[in-house]
DNA sequence: ACTTTATGTAAAGTAAATTTGACATAGAGT
DNA sequence: ACTCTATGTCAAATTTACTTTACATAAAGT
């Protein structure tokens, strides 16, 4: 698939939740680190599944966590 | 990832849009038929960028498309 | 200066999503 | 009976997500 149309507050959300670490995400939704710093700096977009855990993580909704912007 | 913890009303959507058959909703989204057929009956679960593109051809949020259920 | 913690990156491998091509079936229409 | 359309399925190939291991750096603390 194309460049991502997709964007993300998992940053922002992560200081707003407890100055919460990268690794600390991780191990929460249960992936590696670096799986969290690619999706954060939108490398790829993660699978439907992860991206609702991580939405899950933070009490939010996924399209509150995940952005898209068709063109 | 372990089993599906998604669902979705793919179907339901499709026969709500003007019967849009599967074939056309793949063409609209960019994906073969074999791909909606397997998001369909929740063989697997979609990439988030899929998941945005069918959630914005029925011009309902994601989470209107896909629901998580979490343990 | 040293250590620790959080973050970024990169290469090689595994797992999962998606494609391609093909075949099967049930239902509607002629 | 035949044809067409919509759907389901399967196996092999490709692409993308994700893992593992490893190294680099900047900031903060001692």
């Amino acid at each position: 698939m194309g460049k991502s149309l997709i964007s993300n507050n998992i940053r922002k959300l992560r200081f707003e939740h407890d100055e919460m670490t990268q690794q600390q995400l991780a191990d929460k939704v249960g992936v590696t680190r670096q799986t969290i710093v690619a999706i954060e700096n939108a490398k790829y977009s993660p699978s439907l599944e992860l991206a609702f855990r991580i939405a899950h993580i933070f009490g939010s909704p996924l399209e509150d966590v995940f952005s898209y912007h068709p063109k």
